[in-house]
Parts: C-alpha cells; structure tokens; sequence
DNA sequence: TAGATTGTTAATCGATTAACAATC
DNA sequence: TAGATTGTTAATCGATTAACAATC
C-alpha cells in the first residue's frame, strides 16, 4: 500500500502533496478519474514525471482511463497521513506565529496545530484561533501529552537554536523552521529551512535577469 | 564583477542570498576574512560546493586567508541587488500578509514592501507598519509610479490567478506566491510558489520516517 | 482494430563528489 | 619548505528526458 522501495526523496514527498491538493480540487468537482497530463499541467510539471511519481507511491493507473481520482487519494492519504493524526506545535505567536495559527487551523484536521507556546507572559494561557497559548515551561509536558512530534518554529534567530534544543528534548523528530538559522539538531531529527527573505530574494534577482534563460 | 557565464541555477542564486546573511553575521562579528569550510560549516554545505558557489559568482579568494568578508559581501550585494533599490507590492492583507508586512519592513532598505494591496475597503487607505494600504484599483497606477517590478501575492487561493494578470499587466517581473495555486502568467514572469502546507507535510512525513535514511 | 495512455528501459543532462594541481 | 587552502578537472551519482513495449 505504501511504497515499493522506501527510498522515497523529499522532492516526490513534496510533489505527492501537492497532487493530493490538485486531486481534492478535481473530486470536488466530481471527477473519478484523471490522466497524467491532466494533473501535470495542474502542477506545472511533465505528465512522465506524474507518472514516474505514482509508481514510486505504488499506485498503478489504467491505460484506458488513467488514475482514479479516490483511489489515488486514498493512497496518498496513507502514504503521507499518520493513522490517528498528528499534532504540531507552534513556538513562537507573533506576527507569524498568529498567521500560521490561522492557516493551520481547520483546514487540515489530520496535521493541525494543537498547542502554541511563546516566552512572553502576556501571551501565555490565552485562546488563539481556538488554540491555547502555553508558556515555555510547559513545553515538555504539553507535547509528551499530545503525543505531538512535529513543530514549527516561527521565534527570533537569537532564540531559534534554545527552541530547537527544547523540542528536540521533548521528543519532536520534525520542524518546520522560519528563523534564518541554521539549526543544530540530534541525529534522526529532521529541519526543513524556510526562509522568506531567500525566496523574496530570487524573485528580485530572476524578476531582473528573465525568467527564463534561452 | 558579475557573473562569468550569467547562467547561475536558482539555488546558486538561494545560496548566495543565504552565504550574504551569515557573512553579515561574521562581518559584525569582527571577521576580516572567512574559509570556505567555515562558511560551509555555516549554511550546513560541503566547503567544494561553498566555492563552486563563489567561483560562480566570480569571486576569488586566496590560499592564504581565504575569503575577504567585506569583499565578498559588496560583490554578492552587486550581484544580487537592484542597484537603486526595487521596491515589493504586497497583495492581500490578511493575516499572513500582515505578519509579512513586518518581516520585510526596515530590515532589509534594498528590497523592502513598498505598497500593499486589498480588496476589502476597511483595510484600503490604511497604514500598517508605516506602509500604505491601497485598494486593488490603483494598483497599476501606484506600481507605476514607485517602479515596483516584485509581489508578493498572499490572497486566499481563489483570487491568486485574478491578482497575478493585474500584477503582469502593471508590469511586474516577479511574483513570489503564497496561495496554493499554479500560476499562469506571461512569459518572462518569474514565479516562486512558497507552499506552507506542502513544507509543513514533508516535516510530517519524515518525522515518522525517519530524517536520513542508510 | 486503432488510438491514446500507462509502465519500463535506455540515453541524456546536471549537480555533486573526488582527485589533483596551483597558490600563498 | 611544509601545510593548508583555493581552483580545476575527472568521475560519480541522481534526476530528467526520450524511446519503446504493453495495455485497455
């Protein structure tokens, strides 16, 4: 049901998420079924690269009438989805950490946010987006509690390494990190950077140079 | 000064706008001159590639010492920035676009927020982190007259596609996209999609199983 | 069957890594 | 000089692309 090898790279995992988006979009409006083409052109990528990434998921289509969309959804859902769900924890409730908290709120019931912490006192046991807000010393015995092993990080780079210590600490094995540090971790936990200022920053740069090199 | 070649991948560009931060870091620091494998070391890379990186760019450092910081710097500052500033649009202020909003707001003068955009009337005519508010109907005229060339777009899904043929008509050259939708855009735009909820999955993911595999 | 699609294999391309010469 | 570093070339690895067989 899940894949053939195990030696699934993060680049497919990405894309397999993204084609789960592109298939709840197509379900909704009540398609079964959907060709490689189709769904690359949806994802802006080659219908062979589609394909080659289903095989990799396992799941096989019909020459006749391409993927099944629930089928295929379903596949990802085990692929990607923890059984029960999976709780994430947010540190850090600034500007950010109030946007993320109201993205992932709701929308995605099997990967949402469960418990916010923060070092300011003033934010400390209050409700956000339904979510309370915790002090930092609580953070061990709130994740320990929620079973929780995946949190994001949304703190000040001078902070952002402490932080990444206490998580690790308390059992988290992913973080999602928005501090522009690099983040010293224990083997076996994994750290996806996202840096906006990075990405603004190629924007500016290609926006100058052409998008497309001839 | 700039590159030798002028054909530069995007993740040379990425690094590049990474290797400037840390340099920034060791230059207030009080560091003259900087290895290879210290940078490496920094931005969690090979030193190889740290100056594979550098030669791409044109600049070279010495047996001896390495590379000069305060050179280095105003060369990837000539490489990387609009020589007189480029001022960013900001399109949709919601949550996200607020915390945005401060986060590209006085830290960075070269590539700042410039204007920001909104369809709902409440929120026009505003000024929020010393930054005005505009309604979606000047849009052309404004960016026109700040020469704004980057946006950012940060607008529930639905509306992405309708912001970014305005944004293409005023002129814009690239747009980095919040809102989790292929964008079609006239060639010679560059789009970068920045996917909360597809980083946020991947983090998931390889939490469970595990982050570096044999 | 005919036509289009999927799955598989081979070829190509690019990036990373390794090995080595040049430099201070 | 000796040692460490940079710059360059060759080898390796992985991903993408192209070509083809299998399927409905």
């Amino acid at each position: 049901m899940a894949s053939k090898t195990g030696a699934i790279s993060e680049r497919v995992v990405a894309r397999l998420s993204q084609y789960r988006r592109l298939l709840n979009v197509l379900a909704a409006e009540g398609a079964t079924h959907v060709l490689s083409r189709e769904l690359a052109s949806l994802a802006g990528r080659t219908a062979a690269q589609v394909r080659r990434d289903l095989m990799a998921l396992g799941y096989a289509g019909s020459s006749a009438r391409g993927y099944e969309v629930a089928g295929l959804l379903a596949s990802i859902r085990a692929f990607l989805d923890q059984p029960g769900g999976q709780g994430v924890a947010l540190v850090g409730v600034g500007n950010l950490g109030k946007a993320l908290l109201t993205h992932f709120t709701g929308r995605r019931p099997n990967l949402a946010i469960a418990a916010a912490f923060d070092t300011d006192p003033s934010k400390a046991n209050r409700t956000i987006n339904q979510c309370r807000v915790w002090a930092m010393g609580h953070l061990k015995d709130v994740l320990k509690a929620k079973k929780i092993r995946v949190a994001i990080i949304a703190v000040p780079p001078e902070a952002a390494q402490a932080v990444a210590d206490a998580l690790a600490a308390a059992g988290v094995r992913g973080i999602l990190n928005f501090a522009p540090v690099r983040l010293r971790v224990p083997e076996g936990v994994y750290v996806e950077d996202l840096d906006m200022t990075v990405s603004l920053e190629k924007v500016a740069y290609f926006a100058r140079r052409g998008a497309d090199a001839p």
